[in-house]
DNA sequence: CTTCAGGTACGATGCAAGTCATACCTGAAG
DNA sequence: CTTCAGGTATGACTTGCATCGTACCTGAAG
C-alpha cells in the first residue's frame, strides 16, 4: 500500500523565519540532526528517533518539521514514514544541513 | 571615551540551540540580516534598524542577540554600539549568515 | 468479528517569550 | 545647575508553544 504523502510547502516557499523556529526546539534539532547524518536519506520511521516525549507531542513535533518543509511524512494508516527533503532544502538554504553537524562539540552552554 | 564591551560567550562556547531561538524572531532576523549585509562591519547605534517596537523591547532584543553570541554591545553611557561578530560566527557556524541573506524574495510569508 | 499497536484529534495546563508602562540612570548641551 | 535624548530595570500582561490526558481512528493479526 502506497502511503499518502502529507502536504507541505514547495521548495520555493521554504520560509525561514518558520525554519528557524522548527529547529529552535532540542527535540525537533535532534529528529534533524540524525536525519542530515544519514546521507542515503532513506525513510525511517518516526519511532526510530529514540525520543523521551509521548506520541502526542511527537506527533506535534513531526508536524512542525513537516509544516516548516523541513521533512515529507508519509502516511501509511496505522504507520508514518519520516524522510528529509535534503534537495528542497540545499537549493533553498544551502549549508543549513550542514549547521546542524556542528552542534556544541564543547558541550557546555553558559546559561 | 572608549565604551565598555558587554559581555557574550565565546566564539567555541555559541550555542546553535540559542543561536536559532535568537533568529526565530522577525525582529531579531531583520537586524541580523542588515548587519549581515554591510560587509564593512562598522559599528551601528541600535536605532539605526527601524524596528517598530518601543525602546524597551529594542533592549530585549539586543540584550538576546549578545547573548546567543551573535552581536557585541558596546555601552558608551548614553549610547550603544551594535557590532556583528561575523569571524567568530563564521568559525563556529559556516554559511550561517550567508543563509540571512536568502531570506524571502517572495516577500509575503505564508502564515 | 475482536484485539492490539501506532498514530491522530481535541482540550487543558504550565512555562517561556514578546510587548509595553512607569520610573530611573547616563552623558552631552545650554 | 537644568534640560533632554538615548538606554536600562522592573513589573505586568498576553500570546505562543511544549507537554500530556482522554478519546478516537487505522490497519494488521488472530
Amino acid at each position: 500500500m502506497a502511503g499518502r504523502n502529507l502536504v507541505g510547502p514547495k521548495a520555493d516557499a521554504l520560509d525561514l523565519g518558520a525554519v528557524f523556529r522548527a529547529l529552535a526546539d532540542e527535540h525537533r534539532r535532534s529528529v534533524m540532526t540524525q536525519l542530515a547524518a544519514d546521507r542515503s536519506d532513506s525513510e525511517r520511521g518516526c519511532n526510530s528517533f529514540d525520543l523521551p516525549i509521548s506520541k502526542q507531542t511527537q506527533t506535534h513535533h513531526f508536524r512542525v518539521l513537516r509544516e516548516a518543509g523541513l521533512i515529507d511524512e508519509i502516511d501509511y494508516g496505522n504507520r508514518k514514514g519520516i524522510r528529509l527533503r535534503r534537495a528542497d532544502i540545499e537549493k533553498r538554504f544551502p549549508g543549513l544541513l550542514t549547521l546542524l553537524g556542528e552542534d556544541s562539540p564543547g558541550g557546555t552552554a553558559p546559561r
